[in-house]
DNA sequence: ACTAATGTTGTAGG
DNA sequence: GCCTACAACATTAG
């Protein structure tokens, strides 16, 4: 799809699908299959023929198809791993406080910039950043370096709880999202700031308010996340 | 019929 | 080197 050319993956095996961050890494004997879904990208098992068909590979008993409306999804073929995944900052499961601590200070951008920012911490999106934020009380333009220690301690344990629950609930449908089999998630259910701006805060009623930060949309309680 | 919004990130430029 | 804005795309909501 792009860079080297297409490997022949015919007859070759599956060794092992691991994940980076956003990335799948699918193994096989010769190399790596990098795949990331970009904003709209679905793997899917059996999926019916759609005009937006990527990639479809078939395996003994079921094919596997990559459908991608927007296009922003890739998939690449390399012998080592790909040098966009090998930049990839620490998974926010597995960094403790104290390290989330210290990779922070040094760092002059937002705080909601910098959570998108792979190279800080693999994983978080749009949503997860502004949920995250919002349980940490932490206003999305804080410089980051100038947190209060409080603050970075509230947000890494805020960015743990988020993550977990919403891999519990099976991630957030908004409009197309599904998993391989097909099923919606259900953590857009328990979205406390994330496309509700205008309604009330789920703490002190105010209405949630909707800017821009990093050119994304950005959701947060200008009472309840203070500069 | 417009305009702005949507789960992302590589790249160009200050 | 660090940080920010734009572009890539298709579709939907207002």
């Amino acid at each position: 799809m792009r860079g080297a050319p297409e490997p022949a993956l015919a007859g070759q095996t599956v060794q092992e699908v691991t994940r980076h961050g956003k990335h799948i890494l699918v193994r096989f004997n010769s190399g790596t299959l990098a795949i990331h879904l970009g904003m709209t990208g679905k793997l899917l098992i059996d999926a019916d023929p759609s005009p937006y068909l990527r990639a479809e590979f078939t395996f003994d008993g079921f094919r596997l198809v990559f459908d991608d409306i927007r296009q922003f999804g890739r998939m690449a073929w390399s012998e080592s791993l790909p040098q966009n995944v090998a930049r990839l900052g620490p998974d926010p499961l597995e960094i403790d406080a104290a390290a989330f601590t210290a990779r922070l200070r040094a760092k002059r951008t937002r705080i909601k910039a910098l959570l998108l920012n792979q190279e800080f911490l693999r994983g978080m999106g749009n949503i997860y950043a502004d949920e995250a934020l919002f349980r940490a009380g932490v206003h999305p333009l804080a410089q980051a370096a100038k947190l209060p220690r409080r603050k970075t301690l509230a947000l890494h344990a805020a960015i743990t709880d988020v993550l977990n629950e919403a891999i519990a609930n099976g991630g957030s449908s908004i409009s197309d999202y599904v998993d391989t089999n097909g099923q919606r998630g259900s953590f857009q259910d328990r979205h406390r700031v994330y496309g509700r701006a205008g309604e009330p805060c789920i703490s002190c009623a105010r209405p949630i308010k909707r800017i821009v930060v990093a050119q994304r949309g950005t959701h947060f309680c200008p009472n309840c996340q203070r500069m």
